[in-house]
DNA sequence: CGCGCATGTAGACACTGTCAACACTGATGC
DNA sequence: GCATCAGTGTTGACAGTGTCTACATGCGCG
């Protein structure tokens, strides 16, 4: 919405406001985590007035829903990419590298993944941050339920294997950005992380 | 630190606004959620000026702390009744009930365990949350090697185990906590997802 | 008894999000 | 071609926040 394009002088409307506030907030949370991010730091960054941001998001919090739909969108493209790169039908393999591709997005893009569970966004129930959240979710499902199909956990209810599934890539990313488990004593490679771990939920 | 106790009318000096602080400031995030605790809210709430929780705490990050620490010191306890209730001493019972008394407490104290990843607490490094993180995962860590011990993907690096074994109950409160996974179309009964849950991550 | 220091108060400051009143501008309809 | 008008940006205000400093109070220790 709103793309007219082109970086004229500085006149007195800015052309593309919108698209600019989202990518300067994306710039800084990702810089310095989302506690950074304030609409009048945005504006001063964009030589804009403090009230401009005001005119495309009612709130701070639709603007941060926007970002954190973007978020989920980047995070469902990449995990889908890392699967597809397998270029093979085996449901196991396609569920193992769907798990590391989610866990090495998140632990390479750490202040986006933590941005997805702020406080803030509970104050604001947009539809899109929740269909990109289900589009995600869906992407997992349908990998889950193929690799029962095959005989992983075959008996078991379809919604508990994906929690289950889903659960060990996302807690293992939160507790490691949070830093809420110390690994310190036992420095690991990443990559060696994370096929270990995700080996462990879908064995190949 | 200054327990002198009693409730007196409403003399100058409080008698102990450290606690009333931090008992308050408890009640609110458990009430309202962590993204509703104020200084000055407490300090209203508590019949007492806005300054004059600072004199207790530094910051408003140091008070998060003070909360944060005794949440995980908390839910440690929690899970460490829940596996002492067997009154086993079967690593994978134990281990079992480990899992499902850390998932149950988060689910049932869904604000005080959303308070632990707050983005503010990455603002202020405080030894005593570290500490208490410490402790909960020396828990859990010793359980899960005495179930590795027992034959417990024996083979596996122990940190990658307890990673493991840590993020599914972790990771399915955050995702049922946050609703970043929609769980509606097919409702569940508590105890059962619990059990359920845990089961996959340690067979019993 | 008196003094000191911990504790509470009051005011100020800079910052935030949000709103209303106003200014500018480009496109539309006549 | 020109007036109009909706969209966009500006400015100032307001209430709220955390934090700091100067001041007030009174408890406990010498």
């Amino acid at each position: 919405m709103t793309a007219t394009s082109s970086k004229k002088s500085e006149p007195y409307h800015h052309g593309d406001l919108k698209a600019a506030v989202l990518k300067r907030s994306a710039e800084i949370i990702s810089e310095k985590g989302i506690e950074a991010l304030s609409l009048r730091a945005v504006a001063r960054d964009l030589g804009v007035s403090h009230g401009a941001p005001n005119r495309h998001f009612k709130s701070k919090s639709e603007l941060l829903s926007a970002l954190v739909t973007d978020i989920w969108n980047k995070m469902r493209d990449a995990t889908l990419r890392s699967a597809e790169a397998t270029e093979t039908e085996n449901p196991y393999v396609r569920l193992n590298a769907l798990g590391r591709g989610y866990l090495r997005w998140a632990l390479e893009n750490k202040s986006e993944f933590q941005a997805m569970s702020h406080p803030d966004l509970r104050l604001y129930t947009d539809n899109s941050v929740k269909d990109s959240q289900i589009a995600f979710n869906d992407v997992i499902k349908s990998a889950v339920q193929a690799a029962q199909a095959a005989g992983r956990h075959a008996d078991i209810d379809p919604v508990l294997v994906t929690l289950y599934t889903t659960s060990v890539p996302f807690g293992a990313a939160m507790l490691v950005t949070n830093a809420l488990m110390r690994m310190d004593d036992q420095v690991m490679d990443q990559e060696a992380l994370i096929t270990g771990l995700i080996n462990l939920v879908v064995p190949v």
